[in-house]
DNA sequence: TCCGAATATCTAGCACTGCTAGCAACAAGA
DNA sequence: TCTTGTTGCTAGCAGTGCTAGATATTCGGA
């Protein structure tokens, strides 16, 4: 220890950001634990802060406020939903358009904290052209990627939206319990069948 | 007045329920429109009690608790939105389908409050079989309305369920600024034409 | 090795939330 | 007029996000 003083200079900084960017991602980790094992109402900051064993101050010295928090968990989810559509490689016989849905669904069915997170609860992250965060462009292009072998003669991007608009209220609508379970499968065919078959010779 | 006096063990009752009930509603009233103008963060408990000029235990004598208020905000919201769709009649060589969804989008354009109550906010409304209100089946009976004429061969309901979740998504991201702004008419062109123009041969 | 300085962390508290117990004021019937 | 029962209020609880100020810890230089 005291040999490598000489050091200190620089290797304490090191070792200083370093533990302050594990606890960061501590910090982000827990929300998530908490908000998917009970819900975003259980992740309080005096629960959050019990978590990660320090004190609720801590918490703003790493995030602005509860919503920044929110906010990370948000994006680093956008990076995993990316992660997860693009391994999502058709089967045999099954269109990438439908693996991409089936995926984005289980993922929205499996994980509907973090889901509510990122597309639900409104936040201040920047969806407009300035500074999206590269995880959300990952997980909007592998829908992109998903929609391009349908597209036909149709705008790419607004077809993508569609085909996102469709799976996410789907998504939320199964969520709150507003749909009929026994629909599920006849569900994405009706919309698979309808985005991807459409002749749609120049529109209504 | 006093004249009456001698049908008071009836009136008197009638009055007391009649007062009751209007009090009830002008707490409804008064929820919607503060959430309308402030947001659903602005209906506090208190603000609420405030703007009706009672006392705060007033509101839980009408009501088991705020979220029994929202409740009843979006059960009526309901029926405004289905009262919409009914009065949604197509113009010249305008499809039933895409008045439906010109209507249904612009209440939750301009409603984003009461639509929030309605569909993105979690509550234990039974959408289930049982005891549904009458609102919500009107609504929904709406949308199938205008559904029937494009389903060909298909479900009904499920194509029903269809459409309104697409709706549902095209409203909620474009709330939450998630979908771009100058593609909004060339998304429910897209929606609209797959929906009704898809040939279909059986599925994929 | 020791001390002053800087950093890191905690305790305590504010203003707010939803909700409720218990009291005061009023109206109704005898 | 007095009793009784209802109605609405004041005051308070436990919990929320967040922060100021005090405290403990660690570091760099003599």
């Amino acid at each position: 220890m005291s040999s490598s003083a000489r050091f200190s200079g620089v290797t304490i900084q090191n070792r200083r950001e370093r533990e302050r960017a594990e606890r960061h991602q501590l910090i982000i980790d827990a929300a998530r634990d908490l908000a998917e094992a009970e819900g975003w109402d259980a992740v309080t900051t005096r629960r959050l802060a019990e978590k990660v064993e320090y004190s609720q101050p801590v918490l703003y010295s790493h995030f602005k406020g509860k919503d920044a928090i929110t906010r990370a968990v948000a994006i680093q989810g956008c990076g995993e939903l990316a992660r997860l559509l693009r391994k999502a490689r058709p089967s045999r016989g099954e269109s990438r358009l439908r693996a991409a849905a089936e995926a984005y669904l289980e993922f929205a069915r499996r994980r509907p904290a973090l889901y509510d997170a990122m597309f639900v609860q409104q936040s201040d992250i920047p969806w407009g052209t300035d500074e999206v965060p590269q995880e959300l462009l990952d997980a909007f292009g592998e829908l992109v990627a998903a929609v391009e072998p349908v597209r036909g003669e149709r705008d790419l991007e607004a077809l993508t939206e569609v085909f996102w608009s469709s799976l996410h209220g789907i998504a939320t609508l199964m969520q709150g319990g507003r749909l009929r379970p026994e629909y599920d499968e006849t569900r994405l065919d009706l919309l698979l069948g309808a985005l991807s078959l459409a002749q749609h010779e120049d529109g209504l």
